[in-house]
DNA sequence: GCAAAGTAGTTGTATAATACACTTAAATGT
DNA sequence: ACATTTAAGTGTATTATACAACTACTTTGC
């Protein structure tokens, strides 16, 4: 495999996070920051889960995860539900709030990309979806 | 043009961010923080600069670059000099030592995306890097 | 069936990256 | 020549993160 054309990704990828890291922080790419925009979204596709599926998820320590959810509580987006199998576990789930606020951040921050990738091509945008989703669901057990 | 293409252009990206950011972040994505790895490397492509054009290139406030290159003058990787045009300004350098960081650090960055990558089709790859490349320059007067 | 080990979650503390507001010194414009 | 602008640096705050210690509960091994 040719080593330029990794050398030329890897060079892109750290050009992207930082792009990426100022577009986002620049907070006109929607109401929700991005760590509980993530959580939110996964609470919504896949069902109430606890701090420790959520941290496993997002590859994040519990602590960290625990403190965003806590966030997310007290601003009314989820709720807390005790697990009734388990005494020290919790259920996080959306409430209608939460929802709300998940969907409109969805759309403003797709509509950002709309803006993004104006100039593009269909077959560019699938493209570089595709690949996107590849890349994010391309492993390594380190 | 397709509006579900772009919902699932952002949400990969969202997950990307968060996905680069725990694999930069354990450390062995190479010896220098992505921070000092993007200044020295855009100080070798682009030659000596100072912390302004530094700071417009990567989108960050000047501060911030300012204590970036402190520290990586402090470090020994790069030297500054005073701009004989400008009594204000100062121009940045790499040392020999900064030099040889930055391609220690990107060997290793871009062997982790050999392994990364090392499932992917030479052409998944090539198109992965052209789009990421397109998608960096594709700018929004934000 | 109980003690030891393990686990889910929280809280304390530390660090890194960042922005914004202010300061200083030099340059520029009128 | 004085006012304005600009390059860089510094003070301070915020956010996202990790690791360590702790609490309360559960599971396991004998």
């Amino acid at each position: 495999m040719s080593h330029e054309t990794n050398t030329s990704i890897e060079l892109e990828i750290a050009l992207l996070i930082r792009r990426l890291t100022s577009i986002t922080t620049s907070r006109k790419f929607g109401t929700l920051d991005r760590s509980a925009y993530l959580l939110l979204g996964q609470i919504e596709s896949h069902g109430s889960a606890g701090v420790k599926a959520l941290a496993e998820e997002f590859r994040l320590d519990i602590s960290t995860v625990s403190r965003q959810t806590s966030a997310l509580e007290q601003k009314g987006y989820v709720y807390k539900m005790p697990d009734p199998e388990d005494g020290r576990a919790y259920f996080y789930q959306l409430t209608e709030e939460g929802r709300r606020m998940l969907l409109e951040t969805r759309a403003q921050r797709t509509e950002r990309i709309d803006e993004l990738l104006k100039g593009w091509t269909e077959d560019e945008r699938t493209r570089f979806g595709e690949l996107l989703a590849k890349f994010n669901r391309t492993y390594l057990d380190d």
